[in-house]
DNA sequence: GATTTTACGTA
DNA sequence: CGTACGTAAAATCT
């Protein structure tokens, strides 16, 4: 059936879709209250204030296409040439608007935004106010479609802010104006006369700064300054890999940037990298930061992505800038400049409106050590790593010939493909599935480390399993052995304050998460290493080493996350454990079996006295605290012990009837949910939780505070460490592991336990919970590689 | 050649 | 139906 324009005339508002679903079809009216798209579009508008009936509806196309798909409509595969039947139907769309003359025409999913401006890239070009190319002066603004929220519920959030902007775009039908002045390709004379009008004016105190660098070396090629939202100029430094101009041209363009960069406030978006850049290969030292926008952003919006494009189409109403990226990058860096200015006005006032002021500046603190530490890097014992790698490919050529002998024939075991081929079709043995996440997902085949580990208990006479086990692990340890080392010897890493996928390109299935802890990834400055030395695995870990006439010390929070729940879940029996053996040396701690949480979790579930508690009923507690801490299914439980279904289930329950208070914790999580979406950390960290309602959502919500107050309180002990000018030659930070830090420290005796004192003085930090003090303690351990150290007692 | 999927290491 | 993080290689798409 034909579906035309709906609603009344002369609305303020148009809604454009894409075309007629089952429902629309049936009843001649598009997104029809008994449609899926259109209920969650009635949704959408009413969260946004959005009032539908005052709204005029259409589609672009305008009968139902068959299996629901738009390129039926279209000649080519790239949907570009529409058939004539869609060019008739945009030619109403157009009268369409030009007859009712809306304010402002929201455009609702890819082929929306392409009938109305065409262009094709919903993800870039939503929530940018933007002039149609089909009605001259028609104002438009384009968002994803109600069937995509459905699939891809991260982009709720967006397009709900793409939804307001629209609702206060139909009050006028002007275009938003554009006071910027922004000035791209300038001249070196021009820059450096900016650079000193800068300098001599007071009233230009906060200057933005965005570099443009090429790889590799990351060389700056555009630098560009601006001295509020609408004024930027940029400059090349360097085409391609050619400087643009003679040494000493550059070194005074150079002598003015730094005046500017060393006696500015400076905003920047993402200081770990640019000020690392500057400070490296231009000897700049960023002495003031007023923002770092990738920072305050973390803070506002954990939960969204956080480059500058997206955070301009929800701060800002400026015309889309991120296409001139490659067309004209000089303007696309000026451009950066400004809106970046725009974005850190939004987030300082946003700062103070959701009280996280606080939790910003301490983040801010934690950039110092963590550019240190990227450019300090970690030294490689080159012996080790080639010994290492020889063992470790001996074991590979080896298990590789038994393998093959066992099987009959050859084939890569790291591919998925060939193993599921070997084991579920040429041997028949029962397929394993993937644990899903949620019932309605589909089930996916896999041969991976937990179906192996299954099939190896489960199934009899296949000495095979093992062995492939084995084959599989020794395989990916050459992923750690088989690395870059730097001229110095060593490898870095970049950690990064607020993780590593900022970008609003960076799919992530159910969206962004970030729970204040540290992430590592590759260097991009200095690429060497393995990237992440966050997951280097124990074995591989001999070849870190200390410098020569250094000892490393670390010191790890004991049993950190189960305190923080313990204190949480106000569990008074885990609460005094926790106290008594609160100071206790390693090596007290262990005679005393009843400040072991693991025993005493043993006890408790097989109802014995703590000193029958065997080391393997031990380990069953360990598991169980753990499993119940976070929520998991008797599954995953049985694979962790390798026992029955059965047994899992049955072991939960019995812990579950021992240990009420866990879950009336993790309901009054729910319940704080519920309020706002928002939990804080006991540090006042928040974060809202936008994923679908559900048990997933709710399993990520218990992790959080425990993760996430650790997380701070490490960074806390970091940033204490790094500017206590008591010990700046006394303690040298070497790595961050979450709930452990490692120094490096002059290898004596003394020098450690002079170390020690402030490690602990530093680490141990009171945190209230529900008006009780908490303490988590840590422990100590040296020596001088990253894999052998030895326990050391200390008393404070 | 670019993008998606699968798997895996750590806390 | 633990969570969080980043990376490598295979598989798949264009």
């Amino acid at each position: 059936m034909y579906v035309g324009l709906t609603g009344p005339k002369h609305s303020k508002i148009m809604i454009v879709g894409e075309a007629p679903g089952e429902n629309e079809d049936r009843e001649g009216l598009p997104f029809s209250n008994n449609g899926v798209s259109g209920k969650t579009l009635n949704w959408l508008l009413s969260q946004a204030g959005i009032n539908r009936a005052e709204c005029l509806i259409v589609n672009v196309a305008r009968k139902r296409p068959q299996f629901n798909r738009m390129d039926q409509y279209f000649l080519d595969k790239e949907c570009t040439m529409p058939k004539p039947e869609l060019s008739g139907w945009i030619q109403e769309l157009k009268e369409d608007i030009e007859r009712n003359k809306p304010n402002v025409v929201i455009g609702l999913g890819s082929y929306a935004l392409w009938a109305l401006t065409g262009e094709k890239a919903i993800s870039k070009f939503r929530g940018y106010t933007i002039p149609s190319n089909l009605v001259q002066g028609q104002k438009v603004i384009c968002t994803y479609h109600p069937s995509n929220i459905n699939r891809e519920f991260k982009n709720f959030f967006p397009t709900l802010m793409d939804l307001k902007k629209a609702k206060f775009h139909s009050k006028h039908p002007q275009m938003p104006v554009d006071n910027r002045i922004i000035i791209p390709d300038a001249s070196r004379e021009q820059f450096i006369n900016y650079c000193r009008e800068i300098l001599i004016d007071p009233g230009k105190k906060v200057i933005g700064l965005d570099v443009e660098t090429v790889q590799p070396g990351s060389h700056i090629s555009i630098i560009g300054l601006g001295h509020s939202r609408n004024y930027a100029m940029s400059t090349w430094i360097m085409r391609g890999m050619s400087p643009c101009y003679p040494e000493n041209d550059e070194f005074e363009l150079w002598y003015w940037i730094a005046r500017v960069l060393e006696e500015k406030e400076i905003i920047i978006q993402n200081a770990s990298y640019d000020a690392i850049v500057t400070m490296l290969n231009h000897g700049i030292h960023i002495k003031r930061i007023h923002m770092d926008t990738l920072i305050a952003a973390h803070i506002v919006w954990p939960e969204l992505p956080r480059d500058l494009g997206f955070l301009a189409s929800i701060c800002l109403d400026v015309p889309p800038w991120k296409h001139f990226n490659t067309q004209h990058p000089s303007y696309y860096n000026a451009c950066d400049v400004c809106n970046m200015y725009g974005i850190a006005d939004v987030l300082s006032k946003k700062l103070n409106e959701v009280n996280q002021t606080d939790v910003y500046n301490w983040e801010m603190r934690q950039l110092p050590p963590a550019m240190m530490l990227q450019l300090q890097g970690t030294l490689i014992d080159e012996d080790e790593r080639l010994r290492l790698l020889k063992e470790v490919e001996g074991i590979i050529e080896s298990t590789e010939k038994g393998l093959e002998e066992l099987f009959g024939k050859k084939i890569n075991y790291r591919s998925s493909k060939q193993l599921q081929q070997l084991l579920y079709t040429d041997l028949n043995i029962p397929t394993q599935y993937k644990r899903r996440k949620k019932a309605s997902d589909e089930r996916k085949i896999t041969t991976d480390k937990n179906a192996l580990k299954y099939l190896e208990r489960t199934v009899k006479d296949n000495p095979g399993f093992t062995l492939i086990l084995e084959h599989k692990k020794n395989l990916t340890l050459l992923n750690f052995l088989n690395v870059d080392i730097s001229p110095e010897g060593k490898v870095h890493t970049s950690y990064n304050i607020t993780g590593k996928k900022i970008d609003s390109k960076d799919e992530d299935d159910e969206g962004r998460k970030s729970f204040g802890r540290w992430s590592s990834s590759e260097s991009i400055i200095l690429p060497f290493g393995s990237g992440n030395l966050q997951n280097i695995p124990e074995i591989t870990r001999s070849m870190y080493i200390a410098p020569k006439g250094f000892r490393i010390i670390t010191s790890d929070y004991i049993q950190a996350e189960a305190v923080v729940v313990a204190y949480l879940s106000n569990d008074r029996r885990m609460i005094s454990v926790f106290k008594e053996s609160f100071g206790k040396t390693t090596s007290e701690r262990k005679k005393h079996k009843e400040w072991d949480v693991h025993i005493l979790k043993a006890a408790d579930l097989f109802s014995v006295d703590i000193n029958d508690v065997t080391p393997k009923m031990r380990k069953v507690g360990k598991t169980i605290r753990h499993a119940r801490n976070y929520d998991m299914g008797p599954g995953t439980l049985s694979d962790h012990l390798g026992c029955s279904l059965g047994e899992a289930r049955s072991l939960l329950k019995r812990d579950d009837i021992a240990n009420p208070l866990l879950k009336i914790w993790q309901a009054s999580i729910i319940e704080e949910l519920r309020q706002t979406r928002t939990l804080a950390n006991l540090f006042g960290r928040q974060h809202r939780f936008l994923e679908r309602w559900g048990d997933s959502l709710f399993k990520s919500a218990f992790s959080y505070k425990p993760q996430s107050t650790i997380g701070d309180l490490m960074n806390r002990s970091i940033v204490r460490m790094y500017e206590d000018n008591e010990i700046v030659d006394l303690i040298h930070l070497w790595l961050q592991l979450h709930d452990a830090v490692y120094v490096l420290v002059k290898d004596t005796d003394d020098t450690m336990y002079e170390a020690m004192h402030y490690l602990r003085k530093h680490m141990r930090e009171v945190i209230m919970v529900n008006h009780e003090e908490m303490i988590v303690d840590s422990d100590f351990k040296y020596g001088y590689n990253w894999k052998d150290l030895r326990e050391v007692d200390y008393v404070s």
